[in-house]
DNA sequence: CCAAAAGTGTTATTCATACACCCATGG
DNA sequence: CCATGGGTGTATGAATAACACTTTTGG
């Protein structure tokens, strides 16, 4: 099949809720960079998308987020929190995808659904970075790949602001869920739980309180040492303690 | 123009999106009880429904709210968040306009879009108690009174639930975003302030510490006394500082 | 003068921050 | 032994909670 069938059979079918689209950040955590997944939409202007859809007539809201989640990342049950609504007039998606259309060589007619106007479900998901296999829609994107929170590239109609509430929501959650958690492998030391923290909160914090403030709070567990091989004392493993 | 009338131009013209709810918790504080407003629906047996309504075609999402917002309470400019997206497969709220529809007189057919799955999306919002005149909905709505969060009638589908997520959400934003200011009047005594805390959050507060905390963070601007005839010493009076 | 409630000074406790030191590790 | 980074004892300061006292009001 190739995208033209593909794009046809998307759209013509009768099978999503109209006007209503879901966005997701998809944060991770690696080299010390709090990052998230765009995809680079097909165009000959270079400009990212967040990773979105539809929901399904007949699929629930956590559903239709857990498709598009595991769609871009390959990763199944993954932490996600709903963020925002963003249902403006002045958010035009139409004029975006209709130069999608052309470029991908589908004939496009006026009143084809994915043409009207868009209200945007904003969710955040927290991935283990190096769990993610970052895959592509085969009809819109380019390339998926990670960028810097601080470093993101060029983005389609309110992406920008709609990642920043979902920071901004990330950060004021982080403790009062310790969502964070969910950035990180099983185990991790000290330092990486701190320079996550950091790296979310974009500000540095003082390496011996941050060890006591995550001990006193009586969730982690301590498990072996991990060796490196570098001249210093080896730091301990945690992991976060299972029943609570 | 007669009830069935006014049905069917709702249901029959194609303004709203379709599949797309808002509902609106609106919340008041009087009596030293923390109170929502909630329409009757007109059946046969007691139950009653978030105030709530559709977005139309061509209408933002903050204004539907604005707009369902006014038309229960009569205010503009009212303090509103959202707070979530209710979109399981089982909130079933087709046998419920049925009944409705049945009743009203009007013949049900099967494809008003109304009978349809619908998603919600969550706001509350806060009013002043006192300047609220409550409102019908001529084609809903048996009545529109206020009830306490502690002794809530018989709602509708999941509405319930969609109010305790907002009570939860209210907890968390009242200090954050300073929102309880939004329930009391112009001006207004400490004890007045400190009753609408300890009604929202559901526990007693010190008085001493809490005058001191409310001063501490210098937004209060002390006016004259009140003097209400009792035997005590009169309260002052404070109001928000305007400029920041 | 009394009771009731408001306002505030003072103390105690807790929590966050800062400084210091010791320990472990590989070279 | 050294350099480096990890772990923790303790001191300091800030925020919070608790106690106590004084003031104001109408009867």
């Amino acid at each position: 099949m190739d995208l033209i069938q593909e794009f046809e059979q998307w759209v013509g079918e009768d099978t999503y809720i109209k006007q209503v689209s879901i966005d997701c950040v998809i944060f991770g955590f690696h080299d010390n960079n709090l990052k998230v997944l765009l995809p680079k939409l097909k165009l000959d202007e270079d400009l990212w998308a967040l990773p979105g859809g539809y929901i399904g007539k007949d699929e629930s809201v956590l559903n239709a987020t857990r498709r598009i989640l595991e769609s871009r990342t390959g990763l199944v049950d993954i932490y996600l929190e709903q963020f925002g609504v963003f249902g403006e007039l002045n958010r035009n998606s139409k004029d975006l995808v209709k130069t999608i259309t052309n470029k991908i060589g589908v004939t496009t007619e006026e009143h084809f659904w994915v043409f009207d106007r868009f209200i945007s479900l904003g969710f955040y998901a927290l991935v283990e970075y190096s769990k993610v296999t970052p895959r592509l829609n085969n009809i819109l994107d380019e390339s998926c790949d990670w960028y810097s929170i601080k470093e993101l590239p060029a983005l389609a109609i309110d992406h920008d602001q709609i990642i920043q509430k979902g920071l901004e929501t990330l950060r004021i959650m982080l403790d009062h869920k310790l969502a964070g958690f969910n950035l990180l492998g099983e185990t991790f030391t000290m330092k990486e739980l701190q320079k996550m923290y950091e790296t979310i909160l974009d500000k540095p914090l003082r390496r011996d309180n941050f060890q006591r403030k995550m001990l006193d709070m009586d969730i982690l567990e301590r498990l072996e040492k991990q060796y490196t091989g570098a001249a210093n004392k080896a730091p301990y493993l945690y992991k976060l303690k299972t029943i609570k």
